[in-house]
DNA sequence: TTACATCTTAGGTAACTAGCCTAGAAATCA
DNA sequence: TGATTTCTAGGCTAGTTACCTAAGATGTAA
């Protein structure tokens, strides 16, 4: 599984803003970038795009970034691809050839066992808490 | 779950000459390229490097063509893709930013599910036998 | 041995894409 | 109004994909 830089960044942008969800405050493009080490100047497309498909909300102006639009425990891990790289769950096959439909079938077939486990996941699985920070030097 | 048109191609190529295994017959490059519909000089490149994996064998000359090496039983999913397109496989995580090490978990366990799909199917389940063609149009 | 069929190999290329950067417009608030 | 921040459209470069070209190597059959 080979991921695009962007899908990486967008996971875990979302998961930083997934950490302060519920509280009453907007992240800068710039917050965001050093947090999770992504050019600001790309970022601005990923969320631009994350705006769009209605998974983050922003705020122009002093005071002003970007916060989750809801409850990580309801944004897919789908609904994430889907708005940042929806290729990765695209279907190309051709169906031509002698063989073209049984190849189309099987790789349709992997195809939604991997849609159904990135379906299964939500931004909730992303988020770092502190408690789990813990967990992970016992 | 997109797919390159080289995995397409060597999955459909092998597929038809996993039909006629075992019988004593070498395919021509252009009877496989009209059989499965691939562009006979990308066909060359795709067979060239399902041979340097031993996936197929191959004779020059009068006669010559290139032939499955082994039962397609024996020849798993996972191996054609590692011989095609082993980007496919592979794992790019950066694990950088504060969410990396979280997100390149979860993306690591999807990743590992696919490959167990594709290391569960072979190239015979590839195979368009003439049975199974009927089963398409009852 | 000769002719020829076929694979082998190296190289090239046009079109596309990913991953950024730039710069100005627009909104927000003091 | 002016400082701050997002918004939007565009441009750019290195790399990749999906081929094509052509000469060379090798085996087969007559």
């Amino acid at each position: 599984m080979k991921l695009s830089h962007k899908l990486e960044y967008a996971c875990r942008v979302l998961a930083q803003l997934g950490r302060f969800y519920g509280r009453q405050r907007y992240w800068h493009i710039d917050s965001l970038s050093e947090a999770e080490q992504v050019p600001a100047n790309y970022l601005v497309q990923i969320l631009n795009e994350l705006r769009t498909d209605g998974l983050v909300i922003s705020k122009r102006g002093k005071q002003g970034g970007y916060a989750l639009a809801r409850n990580p425990k309801e944004i897919s891990l789908k609904s994430i691809v889907q708005a940042v790289d929806p290729e990765l769950l695209e279907r190309n096959f051709t169906n031509s050839g002698h063989s073209g439909k049984r190849v189309a079938a099987l790789w349709l077939q992997i195809g939604e066992a991997l849609e159904g486990q990135i379906e299964a996941l939500t931004l909730e699985d992303f988020v770092v808490r502190s408690d789990d920070a813990q967990m992970y030097y016992i």
